[in-house]
DNA sequence: GTGGTCTAGACCACT
DNA sequence: GTGGTCTAGACCACT
């Protein structure tokens, strides 16, 4: 099931989009299923429909899911291939940004430590919990 | 002494930028100093004027530097801070972009591969000089 | 006859789509008809199997015919109603982009001129036959 | 000054992106210019703020502004190629849209007079003011 | 002061 | 019943 966690820092509609597509590409949610209504979810997990209304249009405007008013939001052929391309898109900027800081004057220790701290901030709010 | 490797897979243009930046940093240019002109640049590092042109047009619009069309360019006042935080908000790009990827499914040890690779590339090209 | 112009275009399984969907509106092929086999429409046709094979599963996923695999493909119960709301669908999707064109700046000859234009490409393409 | 019409059935945040889209490509908004900020356009236009917001959240998502927390909005560099290139891949999608219906049964007179049809909607609101 | 997120709740067109 | 838009208003982090 859908968790979400209101006391991290990261929004609420990202942790939504990360969780949906999380179960598009583990397949709980093959192409074509139809997802829980926008109400549902709100209810279910006890959060704003506006706030859910925002997830699933952000995952329509990717094209992962087709939101059909009147009939609900179903898994877009391709999302599968569509979220590990955006993924590797997003891990090529990240190189092209850390090239950018190293012939800049950064180190690799300055940019490992980076991502330390990252995961760090990240796995603190897990643990409070 | 500004070098400029015409191997590498990072533009020149920015490689001058670099250089020049580091120069600032490391006073050897201090604020009010006169940079060399485009023409001379051009001839003495052998690249074309355009490309040191481009270099300097780039430097003046983040306000390191300041040219004056007939004068010549001068090392602008702050430009030191300038370029400073212009890499921390390049690190804080850096970070956001690392917090991204791992709650969307990447882990530390991706990234921290990722630098090394990036790292990598840049070593190689030096070793070939 | 089903006749399709391997010069077009217009992907080879995209026009045996069309061919098998017109006939059906025509009703030459009736509720429950027997379509021909795989092998049969890629012998008379001269294309490749593969290419019949993925014109018959989409027109299978549309729920336009049904494919029993052993059996053969049969043109499935509302197969018309399915194939014109599919049209007025498209039909709908065109009118909403035109509409988004029209208010972010085109005017009606633009998109008039566009249909023009995808209108003789095709046209040009049948002359040559 | 920016317009906005609240009867229109295009949705006001669209009215919005397209009015700020005008200023930028007639370089009323050259690159780098700021913004009025979220609150003050709410004012000026008596909107909600969160409509606004949603507009501007949209224009960064294309990168036709950058939005700096605290700081405020600003055009981007390329801001005007993006919006142009973004109109011209649209106008490919319409064509192909008209292709697809052209060889599917559908002539030109029906797609002209849609065209037709969707200009006439819009006109139609714009008069009654 | 600035943009960003979120809740609460209304209303719409369309199915 | 469904998604989409909008208002009203609160709170947050950051400048």
């Amino acid at each position: 099931m859908i968790a979400v966690d209101k006391l991290s820092r990261t929004p609420i509609y990202e942790q939504l989009i990360n969780e949906i597509e999380r179960q598009i590409t583990a397949e709980v949610l093959p192409v074509g299923a139809k997802l829980p209504s926008v109400r549902e979810l709100s209810v279910k997990l006890c959060i704003n429909p506006n706030t859910v209304q925002k997830a699933l249009a952000e995952l329509d405007s990717r094209k992962i899911i087709i939101s059909a008013p009147g009939r609900g939001s179903f898994v877009a052929e391709d999302a599968k291939e569509r979220i590990l391309n955006r993924r590797l898109s997003k891990l090529k900027e990240f190189k092209e940004l850390a090239t950018l800081l190293l012939t800049s004057g950064a180190d690799v220790k300055v940019l490992n430590d980076t991502i330390k701290e990252a995961a760090e901030h990240l796995k603190k709010e897990a643990d409070i919990l």
